[in-house]
DNA sequence: TTATTATAGATCTATTAAGTCTTTGATTGA
DNA sequence: TCAATCAAAGACTTAATAGATCTATAATAA
């Protein structure tokens, strides 16, 4: 019970294109595997995967690379990691005794107050907050 | 991410001594795999790192077994969670950028709004309200 | 003393995370 | 059009962890 480190470095990423790249431009996985200590390969899964989920737009090509999407100021916490880590349960109660478990109804409602408070945390709110201190 | 088996299981059969077994009979490992549907031995790992949080009392020898300890009313989700998958944080920023990283802040608070819900769910509670459906 | 039961540790297997490598396709600029 | 650049995709490898088994040991009741 972890999150993984793929969503370590995805928060990081999307602070970090939203602070030193709110201009616009674009930027190579390699500049942001630097920033990061990460290897580039790695790291264009995870940008991928931010793409798909529509918080990130990319250009190939020379000059190319990824940036935020102008929807940016609403991103969540609890958007990019479901971006990362998928969007299943918490908790699975394996045992077949009926639908109304009250383990996994707990369970549920345990990671629903986790989820509520990374909801409402936006990524813009931290950036204005300024103190983000850039890795590296 | 995601809760192991092992905290399913603890769960159940915590919850599961506490409403079958309250009159202080001990149960075997045995029974308590039966109504799982898991090995014993398996289990017995899970039972002994119960006992060791002190919230199950042990006995070997001839009809011995496992029970909850006399303070059980006050157990919680949490206190259960702990002693299965540990208390170490979920999050760990893996980046070396001052001591005050925001993305840990959040995730450290994400994480304290799920184990402050979980703390207030007792077992007891859950067996007194008697819906909890036995398995099997 | 023997049958029974928990405890402990080594060990094996399966699953998932983490990371690499290589190919393909898109884009820019010469 | 061609070469350089960069993202996307998939196969693949390695590492870490969860899940589970097996065997031996220790405790206890009958």
């Amino acid at each position: 019970m972890k999150f993984s480190k793929a969503t370590d470095y995805a928060l990081h990423i999307m602070l970090f294109m939203g602070s030193a790249a709110r201009d616009g431009k674009l930027i190579g996985v390699q500049q942001l595997a630097e920033h990061q200590g990460v290897s580039p390969t790695y790291l264009s899964k995870i940008l991928t995967k931010l793409v798909k989920a529509g918080m990130v737009e990319s250009a190939s090509g020379a000059n190319g690379g990824y940036r935020l999407k102008r929807n940016w100021e609403n991103i969540s916490f609890l958007d990019i990691i479901h971006a990362i880590e998928g969007t299943a349960s918490l908790f699975d109660c394996g045992l077949n005794h009926g639908p109304e478990c009250q383990v996994q109804r707990v369970m549920v409602a345990a990671e629903e107050e986790m989820e509520t408070y990374l909801r409402s945390q936006k990524i813009s709110e931290l950036i204005k907050n300024a103190s983000y201190s850039l890795p590296g």
